[in-house]
DNA sequence: GCTTTGGGTGTACAGACGTACACTCAAACT
DNA sequence: AGTTTGAGTGTACGTCTGTACACCCAAAGC
């Protein structure tokens, strides 16, 4: 038999943990919207009323769960910086690293791109701010690389917010093809090249102003 | 006193009208899966067993809204075509086709964004389904301008995927932005020189293949 | 003109909902 | 050793849910 004793916050996170995991298990069928404080609770094994022992609303718990997320997604970006950024192949590296995050960590991925449309306000508007967030990060690495120096900060962002909504919807396609193997490959395969067209054409577009 | 005899079907079909706008309002909200049917009937101004005359659920209704909503986009679509093909300020029409068509048809636009990550599963196909048809529709429309000639179909129709995709996400941030002057304004100008970046990418563009 | 049809009504019920309140009982603190 | 704290329990409530069933009555069909 294991050692069961722990102390009170042990215990305490320990549970908070299974309301989160329980939610993102919801959530892969459902939006938040759409889900009940004691559905969350059975799910858990707990009654309902404990649920307020640790969030107190069911927004509350989707704003705890879009930090979450977004700790592992700025993980990834990491992992993209990681590497060379003169390296040549940095599109297929990119596009690997957002292929293999998103698969494992499907239950984030999607929970994050089913509450940006339709969770609730102050939770869309937290996601919002974090794909902005990633947005102005990527911008400032675009600023790193060879190439870049004649582009506007303006232009930048614009470019930065272009390859995200590119890779967000890449992230979309993956989780509704996960299982096709085929289809998995075509997703990915066609980011590559709309990355490849997208920083070609940053490298022939001219600001105007 | 205006007359008020009508048909059985022109009643039939009134109530139905009504039933899809009530929704359509509701759904400015939140999201079909966190619709009530008596929330619509409450709505609409009947009783709840009223409903099932129309629709057997609230998925199907959802489906008859998504017809709905596309007939609205595919007559946007015809207007962007209708377009001189080879006038120079194309992605400036098509922008701004874009911009009074999603303000026109909010409601529609809302409804599409948000159930196509959050709804029902069969009415999340159907959304699928339809902005696929959308994007090889601008595959045969970009097959027919000047320049395009050796391209692949292939190449097309990931070129087509990114651009629906960018104009996607400007749809969403129109009704983001919605009443705010200048930030709508923000929008479309990014979404044009996205656009323009896109171009300048696709005809820089050689497929490897 | 009499019958049929079918959109809309009203009542009724079992189950799920959020949440208030009083409770237990170990761990933590003094 | 005695007291306090707080996560989790159990009951209880009024409200909302989907849907079954019997009903109404004007338009449609004969």
């Amino acid at each position: 038999m294991t050692e069961s004793t722990q102390t009170r916050v042990e215990r305490k996170e320990r549970t908070r943990r299974a309301i989160l995991d329980a939610t993102l298990v919801l959530c892969e069928e459902s939006s938040l919207v759409a889900l009940s404080l004691r559905q969350v609770a059975k799910q858990v094994g707990i009654v309902p009323t404990a649920f307020y022992r640790h969030f107190d609303s069911i927004e509350s718990l989707g704003l705890a769960l879009v930090d979450e997320s977004f700790v592992s997604l700025r993980a990834m970006l990491r992992d993209v910086r990681r590497h060379d950024p003169t390296y040549r192949d940095i599109v297929d590296q990119s596009v690997d690293t957002l292929v293999s995050h998103v698969q494992k960590e499907r239950q984030h991925f999607l929970f994050i791109v089913r509450e940006r449309a339709a969770g609730p306000l102050t939770v869309r508007a937290a996601i919002r701010h974090q794909i902005e967030l990633c947005e102005r990060e990527l911008a400032t690495d675009l600023a790193r690389l060879p190439g870049t120096e004649p582009w506007s900060p303006e232009d930048l962002q614009v470019l930065s917010n272009l390859i995200v909504t590119a890779m967000v919807a890449t992230a979309e396609d993956i989780l509704v093809a996960t299982g096709r193997a085929d289809a998995e490959k075509a997703v990915a395969e066609r980011a590559r090249t709309q990355l490849r067209m997208v920083i070609i054409g940053a490298l022939g577009w001219r600001s105007r102003t």
